[in-house]
DNA sequence: TACACTCCAA
């Protein structure tokens, strides 16, 4: 018989030998050695817990179940090592099973792996059972245990628990302000999250690496470039910037406080480049409309070699959706489908916006009907962009149904339901949602509610209600609502509400070129060349320029961009020789030069050449040369299209027999035999 | 005596 040393000694061997196998990857190795052990050695739990370790670690968990049953006695060790094992390859729930059909003892890391399973599956019962049994068992208290508790509070959105087990604990922990913040950040509750940040500026020297990644995903939340730039000053002490959790939070922080130079810059200093950094920085550039530098880093990154992932292709899909790039976006949707990323919902939502920006709601309606699941944003993005498309009636309708079927709206479906209610003109069904049904799903009424009212109000004409609804709601702070209000007053030739609101907007001091142009216009046809000069005047002080008006359009793969006058494009000539054509062939059918719009003093003669090369004209004309006959022509627009084009199109498209989408800043017009879905209102 | 545990980035 062996001396115990001699066996201890053993098992230390062969204890070496297993991990040595496990961590060289060699599991045919472990394998021989598991037989080698139960044939030679007595059992011995620790032996065994062992081989229950290096299974799970090379992701055998059904092989460390086999050990685990076959043992004829465990202890919380096994119990444990197996519970990691099923909870490392996802699976929260068997992780729970087994602790139902225990037969070991149960200690603090039994438990803190129950409570941490619990979290992952969201189950408040069975992560609150497991506190009543650790404050039983006197466990509650420490440290591994309250932090996986505050941890499952805050994942099963129960702050006011998670508060509770918070300021029972004593001293700075790094792990539970982490969770709390991250807590708070996730419920939105942004005030709660700054109190505890604030608390812990002073302590900067106890925090640990995921302290400042949390702390920087507030500063992105709040949009606090100050603070982080703060944060980002610590981390360069402590070189964690070259870290890639840390820099893609940089990354990430920058992007979100509009700094896409610095995030760019956040992300070229990372040594080791994942597929989370570099989906950052394409977040980072999309965020900040950036599309075309996020789409080429996209393309970057498989240079790199880096495979992207489900986010990668939505948020590659979202720069599409900006750029209204239509065969991109569906070349990259091919692509998530080859690649098997195309069921995930985050992809499927980014499909459907990319195509409903595109100006193709058709195929944004296949995908809907397609995914597997869906979430109240798909519903939301099927509603909102029929009522995008100038469609109120099918929006209400999926809107009905998406009731029908249980699903519970939402803020924004609420925006879509709102302004579909205003193109149909349903004044009582709009205050009926915004005062009943909204208040029934729990959601408070925001700013974007607030104009739709009004453009409700102003669309059924009723201006002065419309007026009264701006004052009596305090939205007249936001130029938003105002400048509704201002283009009903143009088209119903109401100059006396409109001067007043002109003036209420001119006070707001707005920034947008936007807004400087539909004021112009308002005095320009009421013939108050005084308010034009007036608007002129704030817009040099407030230095705001007229931004140029950018049309484009893509044939073939190519995109084809056209400003306003912008005389150089190669096919020019020809461009001016078929527009010349055009305007002659709807002269003919009533087409009348609008003036109005052209804001310069020069003689009409000079004015209609002018209107001839508005942007979205050179693009259209582009289209109809380059496509075969009866293809729908999709344009894009930076601005608002411009009265005189509308008008133009419409005729153009009688004239040519084609359908035409222009989507401008605002909305899409399908143009079609001469009528427009906008219904001449927007 | 040996075996193990909680928080993070798009």
């Amino acid at each position: 018989m062996a001396s115990p040393g001699g066996a201890a000694l053993q098992r230390h061997a062969a204890v070496a030998v297993l991990r040595a196998a496990a961590a060289a990857g060699d599991l045919s190795r472990v394998k021989a050695l598991h037989a080698q052990i139960i044939r030679a050695a007595h059992f011995h739990v620790v032996l065994h817990n062992n081989l229950i370790s290096v299974y799970a670690k090379c992701g055998q968990v059904g092989l460390a179940r086999k050990v685990f049953d076959a043992m004829p006695f465990r202890n919380a060790v096994s119990g444990n090592l197996l519970m990691s094992g099923y909870s490392s390859s996802g699976r929260h729930k068997d992780s729970l099973a087994l602790l139902r059909e225990a037969d070991f003892g149960l200690n603090e890391y039994v438990l803190s792996a129950a409570v941490a399973a619990s979290a992952h599956v969201r189950s408040y019962e069975m992560g609150r059972q497991c506190h009543g049994y650790a404050v039983k068992a006197g466990l509650a208290g420490q440290p591994y245990v309250c932090n996986a508790v505050l941890h499952m509070y805050c994942q099963c959105a129960r702050m006011e628990d998670a508060v509770k087990v918070f300021e029972n604990m004593s001293g700075f922990d790094a792990f539970a302000v982490n969770s709390m913040i991250n807590g708070f950040l996730d419920r939105g509750q942004l005030d709660c999250s700054v109190r505890i940040v604030a608390g812990i500026m002073g302590e900067v020297e106890r925090w640990d690496d995921v302290s400042y990644v949390t702390v920087l995903g507030h500063c992105a939340s709040m949009k606090d470039l100050v603070l982080g730039g703060q944060v980002h000053a610590q981390a360069l002490k402590r070189r964690l910037e070259l870290n890639v959790f840390v820099g893609s939070a940089l990354v990430d922080m920058y992007g979100k406080c509009d700094r896409a130079n610095d995030a760019q810059g956040a992300f070229d200093v990372l040594p080791e480049k994942n597929v989370v950094s570099w989906t950052a920085v394409m977040t980072a550039y999309t965020q900040n409309e950036l599309y075309e530098d996020a789409l080429q880093l996209f393309l970057d990154m498989e240079t790199e070699g880096v495979k992207p992932n489900e986010f990668t292709y939505a948020v590659a899909l979202n720069s599409c959706a900006g750029l209204a790039a239509l065969r991109n976006g569906n070349a990259l949707g091919a692509c998530a489908l080859k690649t098997g990323h195309w069921d995930h919902l985050v992809v499927g939502n980014a499909l459907m916006n990319m195509y409903s920006k595109s100006g193709s709601i058709e195929d944004a309606c296949r995908v809907f009907n397609s995914m597997p699941l869906c979430d109240v944003v798909s519903w939301n993005l099927i509603i909102t962009g029929y009522a995008h498309h100038g469609l109120a009636r099918e929006a209400m309708e999926v809107f009905h149904y998406m009731l029908s079927v249980g699903e519970v709206p939402s803020y924004v479906t609420f925006i879509g339901v709102l302004s579909a209610c205003a193109q149909l003109g349903l004044v009582d069904e709009g205050f009926y949602y915004l005062n009943t049904m909204m208040k029934a799903f729990g959601v408070t009424p925001g700013k974007e509610h607030y104009t739709c009212m009004v453009g409700l109000l102003c669309r059924a004409g009723r201006l002065d209600e419309a007026e009264r609804f701006i004052v009596d709601n305090c939205i007249g702070t936001d130029a938003v609502a105002w400048r509704s209000l201002l283009s009903s007053c143009q088209i119903y030739k109401n100059y006396g509400l409109g001067h007043r609101v002109a003036e209420q907007i001119l006070q707001l001091k707005p920034n947008d070129i936007g807004t400087y142009v539909l004021l112009s216009n308002m005095y320009a046809k009421a013939n108050r060349w005084d308010g034009v000069v007036k608007v002129r005047k704030q817009m040099k002080e407030r230095g705001v320029r007229k931004e140029p008006g950018v049309s484009w359009i893509q044939v073939g793969t190519d995109v084809h961009v056209f400003t306003s006058e912008d005389k150089v494009h190669p096919q020019i000539d020809q461009i001016t020789i078929k527009l010349e054509e055009l305007i002659d062939q709807i002269k003919a059918i009533g087409y009348v030069p609008n003036f109005a719009v052209v804001l310069h003093d020069i003689e009409d003669e000079q004015k209609e050449e002018h209107l001839m090369y508005h942007s979205e004209k050179l693009a259209l004309v582009f289209g109809l040369i380059h496509t075969p006959t009866g293809e729908t022509i999709r344009i894009m627009k930076n601005l608002r299209i411009c009265d005189d084009c509308h008008v133009a199109i419409k005729l153009i498209s009688t004239v040519t027999s084609r359908k035409i989408v222009v989507r401008d800043a605002v909305r899409f017009h399908c143009i079609e035999g001469g009528v427009c879905s906008c219904d001449d209102y927007w």
